[in-house]
DNA sequence: AGTTTAGTGATTTTT
DNA sequence: TCACTAAACT
């Protein structure tokens, strides 16, 4: 490989100066060993090459290998709690530390902004702090924007474009469908625009999408429409999420040149969560990493396909088992040492998890193994309010430090305890029993700070200070405060702006010169036009903190919610204030606006000590002493909805979502179900989860029963089970899925269910011989959509639970258009009709 | 134009 | 049941 950075003008303002130049591989960076902290050290140490770094020491013999092996395609398969970022973080201090490449060099990617502000931290730890920054530490997205801020032209785009979030799309959506003259009500903009995203996600520009999704939107112009929306943001000059990752990657297909730069300067590639991929991004990913024949492919993906627990939006854990195959001669380092839970936890969670098939395979052991470590523990009750009730009570009594074995009277932090549900409306329950009992809780992962409408109007009025063009912000703030621009002026303006190409800002500015609008909305306009443009111009000379300031005091937008007496009135003006605050930490309003655009999470408190509730999808990567898991009944956990559209591949990530949930715990995990459920007003009696049934028992206790309820399908007259109604499927709420295992149910399955809802408490969990063969309803409801052919043919005749007979009209895949005899034309999921 | 009412739909979520 | 949205009032 040869070095040819220098010839390359746009690298230049973040390379090492000319003296510092790159050394060819094999040679060492002499003069980068004084920029680097640990580098002197290392390169001591290779001279002495017995004695290790201070920086390996520590580490385990996979780890070390995982760090070491540094040249070369390499898969780290990274169980829970097995040091992964401490893997990554160290492998990048080696490569830096023995002199392989700069900082500059190293291109580490990572899903989420956290993961990359951790991984940023620890290296800087690590390193001693004397690397400022990796500027190609960051999202998918983040390096995305880098890359397409450099070589927007490329794209279509100007490099100042904007970023657009879901409100924008939806709402830039919303306009083209009715420009379209569809009915916007019949095709919701929300819906396609996740459509468009799930299309993104895969990779499929307007001209890739398959046939059938095309058709099945706007009266079949679901492709004109995607194009439309293509379109019109580059006219915006704006991107949406997606295009973050497909812009760089057309521009890479169409100028090989550039990507081979790229692949000169990418020395180290490194990827976390890889198992959480989607297809764009192995796309991209691909095109960045793979080398001519020869070239060493120096990439790192560190995942484990056992939490990979976000298929549903797009994620690919094929990419992982993969990896192998796409990349020659990749070496696959596993580490299952663990570090955070106890025996009882790993083995509980390791049985659940054998359970699935297509599994690259992993078994998590420690051998700090304590006597009095506890079992995991699974608790009945009768319903939901129980249930929040104890573990109210067993928090109380776990803070006051009660009952801890082996840590008499010590007392437990809220802190490192947290309740992990599987649906956010579960948290309610347990929030509304927490404020009564005057414990201190926190829920992560609810609507967030960005998104609240205060401080997304406020960001819209800095957006279109900003950027003139941005005609999405331009809409959301010319009324708001009022200013008696109502739908016709806008609409006027909206017109006029299309019909000659121009920003609405700027349409608006040439209409005020004209008598076109009537006095009050053309000097209500004029006076906006006029502060925009006041504004503007004091972008470069004001600090940016007070002309954010300035630009909500005189637009008449504080004063709105000053007058404002809603109860939520003086919240909103604190967030205001809250939004003023966090911009210091940037130098100028457009760095806070790319920061915010991306990151759209705010940071939590940290000092309060309290019980954290989040949902266990947003609970991985975390970990915690104890964790309550509530609501393993069947139909919530796993799913009903991850059944019936996810077949048995949604069976299983449901599984992977339970195996997240129980290694959070490091020391204590309670399980929970109880016998009713309110299911969207309605009180539902509910069958215990059958994932319960795959617990070792072993590892698990059974806590006897708190209450004379609890309990599933007792005989005492509590806990009627649905068979014991007259009829099951009289229930209107009961779901397809599962009057379909109703209907298709075997006698062996009956058997099973039939037993289980006569066992006491004591007994649920266990079969007679360990875990259970595999699904039980998850085979009898749809089936994956993966390339099953259809079983059935156009016209064929069918029979449908809840629509009756009909008849067949098209296939797409697993779904059939019926025209059925009185429910007339539905679409429904192959796997709950039948032959009639 | 702002408020009231009817309708609807209801996992998981980052960027 | 309940929360959110769109249209129908006043």
């Amino acid at each position: 490989m040869t070095n040819s950075f220098d010839d390359i003008p746009f690298f230049g303002d973040e390379d090492e100066p000319a003296a510092r130049k790159p050394q060819a591989p094999g040679e060492r960076p002499q003069a980068a060993a004084g920029g680097l902290g640990i580098a002197a050290r290392a390169m001591a140490a290779r001279g002495g090459q017995r004695e290790a770094p201070d920086y390996l020491s520590g580490l385990n013999p996979e780890q070390r290998e995982a760090v070491e092996k540094t040249d070369g395609p390499v898969l780290v398969l990274a169980g829970a709690g097995t040091g992964k970022t401490r893997v990554l973080t160290t492998r990048i201090a080696h490569i830096l530390a023995t002199g392989k490449a700069f900082p500059s060099q190293i291109l580490a990617v990572t899903f989420t902004n956290k993961a990359a502000r951790e991984m940023k931290e620890r290296i800087g730890m690590l390193v001693g702090g004397a690397v400022e920054g990796m500027p190609w530490l960051g999202t998918f997205h983040s390096i995305g924007v880098k890359l397409l801020r450099r070589h927007a032209e490329l794209a279509g785009l100007r490099s100042n474009f904007t970023i657009l979030d879901t409100d924008d799309v939806v709402r830039l959506i919303k306009q083209l469908i009715q420009a379209e003259g569809l009915d916007d009500k019949r095709w919701p903009a929300k819906q396609f625009a996740g459509m468009i995203d799930t299309w993104k996600n895969k990779g499929l520009l307007p001209a890739d999408i398959p046939e059938g999704d095309a058709r099945a939107f706007a009266n079949g112009k679901g492709r004109e429409l995607y194009a439309a929306y293509q379109a019109r943001l580059r006219t915006l000059n704006a991107c949406d999420f997606g295009d973050l990752l497909l812009h760089p990657i057309a521009i890479f297909r169409k100028t090989p040149d550039l990507l081979k730069e790229y692949h000169q300067r990418f020395r180290y590639i490194l990827v976390d969560e890889y198992q959480d991929t989607n297809t764009a991004q192995y796309m991209w990913l691909r095109l960045l990493a793979q080398r001519p024949q020869g070239v060493p492919q120096n990439v790192c993906c560190v995942g484990d396909d056992d939490q990979s627990i976000y298929g549903w939006r797009g994620a690919e854990v094929d990419n992982i088992l993969r990896f192998e195959k796409d990349f020659h001669g990749a070496k696959v380092i596993k580490l299952e040492r663990n570090y955070r839970s106890t025996e009882h936890i790993l083995g509980t969670a390791g049985h659940l998890i054998a359970h699935n098939e297509g599994r690259l395979g992993k078994t998590l052991f420690t051998d700090r193994v304590n006597p009095d470590d506890e079992k995991v523990m699974v608790h009945a009750a009768w319903d939901s309010e129980e249930e929040a009730r104890a573990i109210g009570e067993e928090i109380e009594r776990l803070q006051r430090g009660d009952g801890i074995p082996g840590s008499e009277g010590k007392k437990h932090a809220l802190n490192d305890m947290a309740i992990l549900v599987r649906a956010s409306f579960q948290m309610r329950e347990f929030e509304d029993r927490f404020v009564t009992l005057g414990l201190n809780y926190r829920v992560i992962g609810g609507p967030r700070f960005y998104e609240r409408l205060e401080i997304r109007d406020a960001m819209a009025y800095f957006r279109l200070v900003c950027q003139p063009a941005d005609d999405l912000a331009f809409e959301r703030i010319i009324n708001t405060p009022k200013r008696g621009l109502g739908d016709t002026t806008i609409r006027y303006l909206h017109d006029y702006a299309r019909a000659r190409d121009i920003p609405m800002l700027q349409a608006a500015a040439d209409i005020v010169e004209t008598d076109e609008l009537k006095p009050k909305p053309r000097k209500a306009l004029f006076d906006v036009v006029q502060s925009f443009r006041n504004w503007s111009q004091r972008l470069e000379s004001t600090p940016h903190l007070d002309l954010a300031e300035q630009i909500l005091e005189e637009s008449g937008y504080t004063d709105m919610w000053k007058a404002d007496k809603s109860a939520e009135a003086p919240g909103r003006l604190e967030n205001l204030k809250e939004l003023i605050r966090s911009m210091e930490a940037f130098e100028s309003m457009r760095g806070f606006l790319e920061h915010v655009s991306l990151v759209m999470d705010a940071e939590q408190n940290e000092n309060l000590d309290a019980v954290s509730i989040m949902t266990l999808h947003s609970a991985k990567g975390l970990e915690f002493d104890t964790v309550f898991l509530p609501g393993w009944e069947e139909g919530l956990f796993p799913h009903q909805r991850a059944l019936d559209e996810g077949g048995r591949s949604g069976l299983e990530e449901e599984r992977r979502l339970a195996y997240v949930g129980i290694t959070r715990a490091k020391r204590r995990c309670h399980i929970w179900f109880v016998s009713n459920r309110r299911i969207h007003g309605l009180w539902q009696s509910t069958m215990p989860s059958r994932f319960l049934d795959e617990l070792p028992q072993a590892h698990v206790d059974v806590a006897a029963s708190e209450t004379n309820y609890g309990g599933y399908g007792g005989r005492g007259g509590y806990g009627q089970s649905r068979f014991d109604k007259a009829d099951p499927f009289a229930n209107s709420y009961s779901t397809p899925g599962w009057k379909r295992a109703q209907a298709n149910k075997t006698d062996a399955t009956r058997d099973n269910w039939g037993s289980r809802s006569g066992h006491s408490i004591e007994r649920i969990g266990y079969g007679e011989s360990g875990p259970r063969g595999r699904t039980i309803d998850g085979e009898l409801v749809a089936k994956s959509v993966a390339d099953v052919p259809s079983q059935f043919s156009v016209g064929d005749r069918v029979f449908h639970i809840k629509f009756g007979n009909g008849n067949i009209s098209a296939i797409e895949g697993n779904k059939l258009t019926i025209d059925f005899d009185r429910a007339g034309q539905k679409r429904v999921l192959e796997g709950f009709v039948e032959r009639a």
